[in-house]
DNA sequence: CGCATTTGACCCGCGC
DNA sequence: GCGCGGGTCAAATGCG
């Protein structure tokens, strides 16, 4: 590994509902490991943004480094990852390269300003505005350290389904969809609210798909399904179609019909009754991998999906936030020193979740 | 009582 | 044109 790595670790305690958030630097002498559990409870669900000063591997290592030494941890990331956090949500990332102003690995430590810039993908813009569909990884996007972000299948698109005036809208074809593999506790990162209309077996699967339609706002056009795949239960096809015609929601506890969580007796999405993926917290034991396929219809459409990755981060983070830094990095880098004053506060409540939910 | 889920029926895109 | 199968609707049901 290489140091000094910059980063910010996200935790959301299983059995709280703050998310807290933690700016770290590591000397060339600590280890990651050492650092985590310095700040953490080992049933904590971390999540973990790496900034390495060399490349984009390192970053992965470090991030594997952490998932490997406590089950409590979120996934793991293969060091073979074909795009970290950074090659995607770094502005200084271009052509998959790592343009880091921070290049030398032992350098000087990084100024308030490329840190605040490091941070930028923890913002969200804050007018309202149509989101694209969101997956549950774009929807905290520094979660997708355990994996790259879920790419999105674009198919041709007609106008938006269920307008007024077309009954029944275009289907199949003129759909635009992101599909996602998506491990099941990661269903549990939608921070949107999602309510089930319906369920169908489908043909070729054993396992029933569930049809969500976003319950956040009346006529909200945004759809997921769900799916258990069936080559591995473990993992779960979300596909996203529709888009949100209104900000995400801050807390789930707000959301209005936020799913209702039913115990699972036992068995999958075949049972007779069956307790959609989307909502069963069970599901989301079984699992400990995130997995986002790539598939790429339209070359096209691709670069537009990867710069509107920051549109669809519903993740709120105050100015507020880069003060909180200037405190930890203005008295010291240390990152020990900086546990003790860990800057926190409420982003989602994690009680309640419509699409994976618990 | 309100809301979410379930589930059968219906609609309709799509392939043959 | 026809049938299959995916997607949606809406009444019934259940839960808090």
């Amino acid at each position: 590994m290489s140091f000094p790595t910059y980063g910010i670790l996200s935790f959301s305690p299983s059995n709280k509902s703050q998310r807290l958030f933690f700016f770290f630097v590591l000397s060339q002498y600590q280890t990651f490991s050492d650092l985590v559990f310095t700040v953490m409870e080992p049933d904590w669900d971390l999540h973990a943004v790496v900034r390495s000063c060399t490349t984009t591997s390192s970053a992965a290592a470090a991030a594997t480094t952490v998932s490997t030494t406590s089950s409590g941890f979120g996934a793991s990331v293969p060091p073979s990852t074909p795009r970290s956090f950074f090659s995607v949500y770094n502005p200084a990332v271009q052509g998959g390269q790592v343009v880091s102003p921070l290049e030398n690995p032992y350098g000087t430590r990084p100024s308030i300003e490329e840190l605040h810039e490091l941070c930028k993908p923890f913002f969200i813009k804050p007018q309202p505005h149509t989101f694209q569909p969101s997956s549950p990884l774009s929807s905290f996007s520094y979660s997708s350290v355990s994996k790259s972000p879920c790419s999105q299948q674009e198919q041709k698109q007609p106008p938006q389904p269920g307008s007024a005036s077309t009954p029944k809208q275009k289907r199949r074809k003129n759909q635009v969809k992101k599909v996602c593999d998506v491990a099941a506790e990661n269903l549990s990162s939608d921070i949107w609210a999602w309510r089930k209309y319906g369920q169908k077996p489908i043909k070729g699967s054993p396992y029933p798909r569930g049809y969500y339609r976003c319950s956040s706002s009346k006529g909200c056009l945004a759809r997921k399904q769900v799916e258990r795949n069936k080559s591995d239960p473990t993992m779960f096809i979300v596909t996203y179609t529709g888009e949100h015609d209104h900000p995400a929601p801050t807390h789930k506890s707000s959301l209005a019909g936020s799913t209702r969580y039913k115990p699972q007796t036992g068995g999958d999405t075949t049972t007779t009754k069956p307790v959609s993926p989307a909502t069963s917290s069970e599901v989301a034991q079984h699992s400990t991998k995130s997995e986002c396929i790539e598939e790429e219809l339209e070359d096209l459409m691709k670069d537009d999906e990867e710069a509107n990755e920051f549109d669809s981060t519903e993740t709120v983070v105050s100015d507020d936030f880069f003060e909180g830094l200037e405190e930890l990095t203005g008295s010291a880098i240390d990152p020990f020193t900086a546990t003790s004053s860990i800057y926190r506060w409420s982003l989602a409540n994690n009680a309640t979740t419509a699409a994976g939910g618990s």
